[in-house]
DNA sequence: CGATCGTCGATTGTCAACAATCGACCGGAA
DNA sequence: TTCCGGTCGATTGTTGACAATCGACGATCG
């Protein structure tokens, strides 16, 4: 059954930035990688015009920088911007759980429901981009029932900004996915009925997450520093 | 004594925006009013490339909307969207001030008074424009003080939305500025070392805010409806 | 007279050439 | 050898022309 919705009005740059993007995201191209704008209007067959307004729109998102006449590459995250990116996805999913608390239905709880196995699935398959999505996705459900649009921008920025660090983890460590039973607790706390203990859950969840971080980081010889996202001096340029 | 920080490279779309977006908040183009590339790049003596990518980012900040081949105009905050800015923003200042908390200082109390004299400064002169922009600047020191970038990113997201607002509000009602009393129990709380205390009266003082709107709509004609800033159906074309 | 379809002006999307700027390289002088 | 200055290639910034698309107007047919 096709949906009778309006027809996406469709432009380059907007396909141009939705190839880049996934390409930036799935650790095709290293933070820290310089993209130089012909090379890249040439390989997506288009010119420079869309183009720019493409990298405009990532940079917007937080997932490249670029320093006018001199270039622009892939952001490389430092580990303050880990630690802003979970401090600040703890405030957003707190509220994002404050708004839908009371108006939760059987819908979002089959939602839920739904989404864990299928992180499960992709877990057990032992896919890691997939699970990485997976997790997302159930993450993802909260502010799509909020229904607060400023939030689920805001989420989105977050989201793009953790994809990345994420991507930029597997490809200098090689990440196993999330843990099968990382998100058991999350899950019987949002369906539970005690609104503090899912605050809690939330900003435990979101501890766990920097911890992966800090023992990443100890791991790494000691010179590896601050900005971990395999940058090293040699390939910025 | 001058500043010896790098001295900021320049391109036509920074200073587009930055005029573009002045003229905006200013109220100076109202809220649905349509923006034609070619009139605008004449307007400004530049060529529509500069200009389009300096809409592009002025999109991205919510302050224009575009639909492709069509056109782009001014955006209009409807009644949802205001109840979203504050009920984020409430969440949002709290983070921040759960983040500064313990980390208040001396200098962090002088300038918050400093900033409050200055509002109630621009309050008795009776000059509206500069008391909204002086009530951001004072909401904007614990922003600043978290030393939290992508918090501050958020802020600066929410600020322009929430000068959109104000800009409409003034230029369909006549905005007195601000209550001369109405941020004493805030700088009172964020001086005080109460942090529950600050919770709430962050939320009270957004609560007041959203009042406004409510009072505001009310006293308008039924007919007005969601879409209250100033867009009436002939003038969006 | 009303509805429908084609046409047309207006507007945005896209492109390729030109200008401005930057960083690196290289040669020379202290 | 080291430091300084100039030069040059590479890259981004900017421009004006051309193509694609849209909404509105008007003609035509029932």
């Amino acid at each position: 059954m096709p949906t009778l919705d309006p027809v996406p009005r469709s432009t380059l740059r907007a396909h141009v930035a939705e190839r880049l993007r996934a390409a930036i995201l799935a650790g095709d191209v290293a933070p820290g990688a310089p993209l130089v704008e012909t090379t890249l209007s040439q390989r997506f067959d288009v010119s420079r015009g869309p183009l720019r307004e493409a990298l405009r729109q990532l940079i917007e998102e937080g997932l490249l920088v670029t320093v006018p006449y001199t270039g622009t590459h892939v952001a490389s995250l430092s580990v303050e911007d880990v630690h802003e990116i979970y401090s600040l996805r703890t405030a957003l999913e707190v509220f994002a759980f404050e708004q839908v608390w009371e108006r939760r239905d059987d819908r979002f709880r089959r939602e839920l429901a739904h989404r864990n196995v299928a992180l499960l699935a992709t877990i057990d398959a032992g896919d890691d981009r997939a699970s990485i999505a997976s997790e997302l996705e159930l993450h993802g459900l909260v502010y799509e029932a909020s229904g607060h649009k400023l939030l689920q921008r805001a989420w989105h920025g977050l989201r793009g900004r953790l994809q990345l660090y994420w991507a930029a983890h597997h490809r200098a460590h090689g990440r196993r996915g999330p843990r099968r039973d990382s998100h058991d607790s999350y899950i019987a706390a949002a369906l539970g009925d005690d609104l503090a203990a899912m605050r809690l859950e939330i900003a435990d969840h979101m501890r766990r997450g920097v911890e992966v971080t800090e023992r990443f980081l100890r791991s790494l010889p000691a010179a590896a520093g601050r900005e971990f996202n395999g940058v090293t001096k040699g390939d910025m340029r």
